[in-house]
DNA sequence: TTGATTTATATGTTATAACAGCTATTGTTA
DNA sequence: TAACAATAGCTGTTATAACATATAAATCAA
């Protein structure tokens, strides 16, 4: 059954507030959440952040997308987008080329190599994705959704 | 009003499955959260890890805790415990001693200066805590810590 | 058109995270 | 007791994150 988060974080003491508790326990599934994700990604020589890029290229499509957008679009911000997509073009995953009606941009596209690692990578995601929420009701996930919609909503 | 996911990455389609907004949108508002908390406790010069760490040690009181026992109770686990307590004694917020009985442990203990920058920086992380969550009904909060609860303990 | 401003990206630097291997101490057991 | 294993922490190295600043191109205003 599942531990709950005093007993996981070996706390002495309950949570004083139900608040405290809850964004606590946020923060500690994402960090279980990104470790597993490292973990599942390991073998394909790419962080979850690098997983992300490669995801948010592949919905741009053709066009692709310049780096100010790329970060934009990511599920935490990096502040260094630029040496992101250095180290991903370098290992082949992306490609860039400065725009010629905008030579400030340079827009990035997901290669055929970067394709086949997201064909690869995402079946095994996915079946963490189904391990860790598959039999949770939908109506709970749309819950879960909405009071975290609502926590992010209010800065 | 609270924008959704798929608005705030700027995705053109929406998620193929609620699982997977789920688990996103929890990695999202950690993401977004800790962003916070940095913010918040950079004018303290400690990072949340940091301060993870003095909440776990004025919760271990005069005894204080070896270095893997800190790690035990991390929110998000690291793998470097040792340098961590390095620099924060080095700025005086923890100080250490070999353990007389077992000279393999390094109990760590928080000092006056550390449990002075609690006492500063910890209501300004409970403002936080309730502009993000203090409107949110309690039940809706349990609910809350209840699927992620679960989330966390299905491996 | 010139100069100021904004935008997009790149670079230099520092700090921290991640990984691997090493040392010291204690516990175990043949 | 000697040899081995387990534990805790340290250290070296590399990679990445974070921060500040710089460069380049486009836009805007006079």
């Amino acid at each position: 059954m599942s531990e709950n988060l005093q007993a996981e974080l070996k706390q002495t003491k309950p949570f004083a507030r139900v608040t405290a508790e809850a964004l606590l326990s946020v923060l500690r599934t994402a960090a279980v959440l990104e470790h597993q994700l490292t973990e599942v990604l390991k073998p394909y020589g790419i962080t979850h952040t690098q997983y992300n890029v490669l995801r948010i290229l592949r919905g741009a499509g053709a066009d692709g997308l310049c780096g100010r957008e790329v970060g934009e679009r990511m599920v935490s911000r990096v502040p260094d987008v630029s040496r992101l997509l250095d180290r991903m073009e370098e290992t082949g995953l992306i490609s860039r080329e400065r725009d010629p009606l905008d030579r400030r941009h340079v827009t990035a596209r997901i290669t055929r190599k970067g394709l086949a690692l997201l064909d690869q990578a995402t079946p095994r995601l996915e079946v963490v994705e189904r391990a860790r929420a598959g039999q949770i009701p939908t109506g709970q996930l749309k819950q879960l959704i909405e009071v975290l919609n609502t926590i992010r909503g209010n800065p």
